[in-house]
DNA sequence: TAGGCGATGACCT
DNA sequence: GGTCATCGCCTAC
């Protein structure tokens, strides 16, 4: 597919692609990643680091930090910062399966349906606590309070599409998400796509 | 400094 | 299918 993005596919694709049922352990819980979305600042226009601001700022640093922002003024969102530095690429934490810290997630979230507590960004950060506090942490290092867990040996059946919620570059296939996984949110077209 | 607008989720019909 | 709560960020005045 030709698009005007080719030179960041490789790099942020990858890197999401990579972050698939992988752990991520916050706060008292894990979470296996099944949905992740790429963002790939700077040549991205649906990427916070389209354009450089205070907000966007951490993901033109170092990457495997933390990028937290809010949504709709309620909810959290965690981002992976992938890099390379000067690209300010980043992977958006969509949805995952809870392997530990049950309870927490629970009543965290405050239902018992296991499939929906960290099902979309919002839910996901809330059930692993992630908000602006853990801000730029490096999640490879263990004492981390947000921290990612090895790679994986054998990757995942992995499924691609278009993201979700975006208005522009609404279809570049950069959502992925592990195949047939009863974790991974209901898609929804973003109403100005 | 004011106004518009979301990388959402929950609830409604 | 559709609506709406709610507020921080960004842009334009």
């Amino acid at each position: 597919m030709d698009h005007p993005f080719d030179e960041a596919v490789g790099s942020v694709e990858e890197a999401a692609r990579s972050l698939l049922g992988r752990i991520v352990t916050a706060h008292g819980v894990s979470v296996r990643l099944t949905e992740v979305e790429a963002y790939g600042g700077v040549l991205d226009p649906a990427s916070h680091a389209f354009r450089r601001t205070a907000r966007s700022d951490i993901m033109y640093g170092p990457p495997w930090r933390l990028y937290v922002y809010r949504s709709y003024g309620i909810h959290w969102c965690a981002n992976i910062v992938t890099g390379p530095t000067e690209q300010a690429a980043a992977v958006l934490l969509r949805a995952g399966e809870v392997v530990d810290g049950q309870d927490l997630a629970r009543s965290r979230r405050g239902i018992d349906d296991p499939l929906r507590w960290a099902k979309g960004p919002g839910n996901l950060a809330e059930t692993l606590d992630i908000t602006g506090a853990d801000l730029g942490v490096n999640v490879l290092d263990p004492a981390s309070p947000v921290r990612l867990d090895r790679r994986l040996d054998q990757a995942p059946l992995i499924r691609c599409g278009p993201r979700v919620g975006v208005s522009r570059a609404a279809d570049i296939p950069w959502r992925f998400w592990v195949s047939d996984d009863p974790t991974v949110s209901t898609y929804r077209r973003s109403k100005r796509a």
